[in-house]
RNA sequence: AGCGGGGUAGGGUAGCCAGGCCGAUCCCGCCGGGCUCAUAACCCGGAGAUCCGAAGUUCAAAUCUUCGCCCCGCUACCA
């Protein structure tokens, strides 16, 4: 093994916080990862950052009306808080929108200048004069001329075919509607091409997962250069050319380099290659951008020449919620920060990387969170750990040591076996099976429950026996705290504490702390709030199952809650009503949204614009009952995109299997405020 | 449509690349028994799988080949 690594996360992207998507995939094997390496005396560094550059935060900051700068500042700052929120620990931390990146970016740049990898283009790219831009890809859609469906960029929805942006038909800008125009600008460009033969020597011989490995060579027999420069003004700027920013692509994975240079002088002993390095460099990535980081960046790096090629690139899978898709504009998404307040963060770490291998796929959902978090981590680890201590503590008040020499075979079988999990467990965790390794530790804690029940130690009247066995007790405690620390810091530092123990495999004599259960359970109560608050559903499924266990305490308990809850979130003072705007609203138009099963786009006018807004209404209205129909909006609801369509309102409606509009009952004026 | 992954007992999942050790692994669930130190936990035993379908290669296939069916993800902000 080599001596020093370095571990980078994905740069997350700050235009939203984090979910658990991005937890499981990057930052939480990340983390256990570098917990590990350390513990076994390895020098490691984890890099990470966030992304502050790109179109879509451009974006985001003109529909709120504040700068880009203040969009990357409040979700950099929401991202860190959910990251340490997981204990997911950074060496360094940084921003792309930061001195030391541009500065870093703009000298990597240069390099690839010199060495001759860049040159300059003419290309014909889409303007909108209305937004006085350039528009990049996806902020043009229109007709495909192959098969005539609803085309966006460089890509038909429709057909699927890969498109030059200008053949599309009827072009329009996607923020104001208008048709772009086609100019000309001049762009500069990569040498990607150049490399293909290093790129695929590079990866036939690294440590790259095989099926990434498949994805890039297919990459490299077609490999284009690489457009690199756009015309935009928030970005790195080419130093040779401020008119334009560099691609966020090309400028984002510097920032591993930037970031690592935060620390100082020892940034040269992990990045700079000069032969005499012994450094692994493990990138974290979801599976999204595989090909950016075995293909794009290790090209880069090749064109600069002085830096060391990353090792590894560690691909997680994706995660689906509840067997369905993520979405962060559909809402179907759990964030870190609404999670943690339901349950443990420990509890999210061992679940997210038992679930599933990390290259898979795999679903998050919450009964088998519970299920998972119950059945396997409680009954079977924690039970162990804990009715080791609280017996011992029981009959000896503190931990026993004894002569390890003195044992008797059942005994050593078992230390044994603690032994052998430690190099298996070592093995699946160099090897990112995080979830086999958590099944090490499984396996173990079942031999020590076997041990345990085999032993009766409850009936043990020889003292010295006692100690002997519940010294082997204990020891295997300690090899299942060492073992699941990467993946349950916070836990296994409760549990040494009650010990009064170190990180370690030996075991002191010293006093015990009344012992507490540390592994609490998950109780039904707790997943099905969870579900309702964090997913918005009911899952009358699962609260009929509640009734049928006969459960009736439980059950008032629930209905009670939930009677609590609805009362304490309903008192608001006068002041905050007057935040709401609400008007009288005429439906000037209504048409249904094709894809959505609820919803209707209408076209209000509200006294004294006209705007257009989506309604869950489908279903029990039609569009042809609504036009002319006076109604109540809500007019200062933050705008929203519902099934890909803005919404800049609410219409206000009340129940739920039959739905009804509310209108006023005399005629007022439309545009009326309601007060 | 293209690309990637996958279909193994009631639910998850290992094995497949390097065919025989597979009369198929492990975790949960289920059934029976035991124990009482422990968070209704723990321990022992058991039942339960035409390894998606069809054809082929082979002395031998869950594992290789071909065809078909089905699921999921990516290709659009997003790991």
């Amino acid at each position: 093994m080599s001596k020093k690594y370095l571990i980078t996360t994905a740069l997350a992207y700050t235009n939203g916080p984090l979910h658990l998507g991005h937890v499981r995939s990057t930052y939480i094997p990340a983390d256990v990862m570098r917990r590990y390496l350390k513990l076994i005396g390895k020098e490691v560094i984890h890099i990470g950052g966030t992304d502050n550059h790109g179109v879509p935060i451009t974006l985001t900051a003109e529909k709120e009306g504040v700068s880009p700068e203040d969009i990357v500042n409040k979700y950099h700052n929401e991202i860190k808080r959910d990251l340490d929120s997981l204990s997911i620990e950074f060496n360094s931390y940084g921003k792309t929108h930061s001195d030391i990146h541009i500065k870093t970016a703009q000298e990597f740049y240069l390099k690839l200048k010199d060495n001759g990898y860049i040159y300059e283009k003419d290309i014909e790219q889409f303007y909108c004069s209305r937004c006085n831009k350039f528009l990049a890809d996806r902020y043009v859609e229109g007709i495909c001329p192959h098969c005539s469906g609803e085309a966006r960029g460089d890509h038909c929805e429709v057909c699927g075919r890969h498109l030059e942006p200008t053949e599309l038909i009827n072009p329009y800008c996607v923020n104001c509607g208008s048709t772009p125009e086609i100019r000309k600008t001049t762009h500069r460009f990569f040498r990607l091409s150049a490399l293909s033969k290093d790129l695929m020597e590079y990866i036939k011989n690294s440590n790259i997962p095989d099926y990434v490995k498949n994805m890039a060579y297919r990459w490299i027999e077609e490999l284009h250069d690489w457009d690199i420069s756009r015309d935009m003004d928030w970005g790195v700027p080419l130093p040779d050319d401020k008119n334009q920013v560099m691609y966020v692509w090309l400028e984002a994975p510097i920032g591993y380099i930037s970031f690592t240079k935060m620390l100082g002088d020892i940034w040269r002993d992990y990045w700079l290659n000069d032969g005499s390095k012994d450094v692994k460099i493990w990138h974290f990535i979801g599976k999204d951008i595989a090909i950016h980081h075995s293909v794009f960046w290790p090209g880069m790096l090749m064109a600069h020449e002085e830096y060391s090629l990353p090792s590894s690139v560690i691909s997680g899978g994706y995660l689906t919620l509840e067997g369905k898709k993520m979405s962060t504009s559909k809402r179907w998404v759990v964030w870190v920060e609404d999670f943690i307040k339901y349950f443990d963060p420990d509890y999210l770490r061992y679940f997210l990387m038992i679930n599933a291998p990390l290259n898979k796929d795999c679903d998050f959902s919450f009964d088998e969170f519970q299920k998972r978090i119950n059945t396997e981590l409680i009954a079977i680890i924690g039970n162990f750990t804990h009715r080791t201590i609280v017996f011992t503590h029981r009959k000896f008040k503190g931990i026993v040591k004894v002569d390890e020499d003195n044992l008797k075979e059942e005994d050593l079988k078992l230390i044994n076996k603690c032994k052998e999990t430690v190099k298996e467990y070592h093995n699946h965790i160099i090897n990112f099976n995080f979830k086999d390794a958590l099944m090490d530790i499984i396996h173990l804690a079942k031999e020590g429950n076997n041990y345990f029940q085999r032993m009766e130690p409850w009936t043990v009247k020889d003292e010295e026996r006692l100690r002997e066995i519940l010294y082997t007790c204990l020891l295997t405690v300690k090899y299942i705290i060492y073992l699941l620390y990467p993946f349950m810091p916070n836990k296994c530092r409760e549990l040494l504490n009650q010990m009064n123990e170190e990180l370690d495999l030996n075991i002191r004599e010293s006093g015990l702390k009344k012992p507490t259960v540390v592994f609490k359970k998950i109780e039904d109560r707790d997943i099905e709030l969870a579900k309702k608050e964090i997913l918005n559903i009911e899952n009358e499924d699962n609260i009929n199952k509640l009734k049928d266990k006969g459960n009736k305490n439980k059950d008032k308990e629930y209905k009670k809650d939930k009677e609590n809850r609805r009362n304490t979130m309903d008192t608001i003072t006068i002041e905050d009503f007057a935040k709401l705007d609400l008007r009288i609203a005429q439906i000037l138009e209504a048409q249904e949204i094709p894809k959505s099963k609820k919803l209707l786009k209408l076209i209000v006018d509200i006294g004294d614009e006209k705007r257009q807004v989506v309604a869950g209404i489908k279903g029990h209205y039609t569009p042809e009952d609504l036009i002319g129909k006076k109604i109540v909006v809500l007019c200062n609801l933050k705008p929203a995109k519902l099934c890909g369509v803005e919404s800049q309102g609410m219409i206000l409606a009340g129940g739920e299997e039959t739905v009804a509009l509310l209108v006023p009952d005399r005629d007022i004026p439309v545009g009326s405020k309601i007060q």
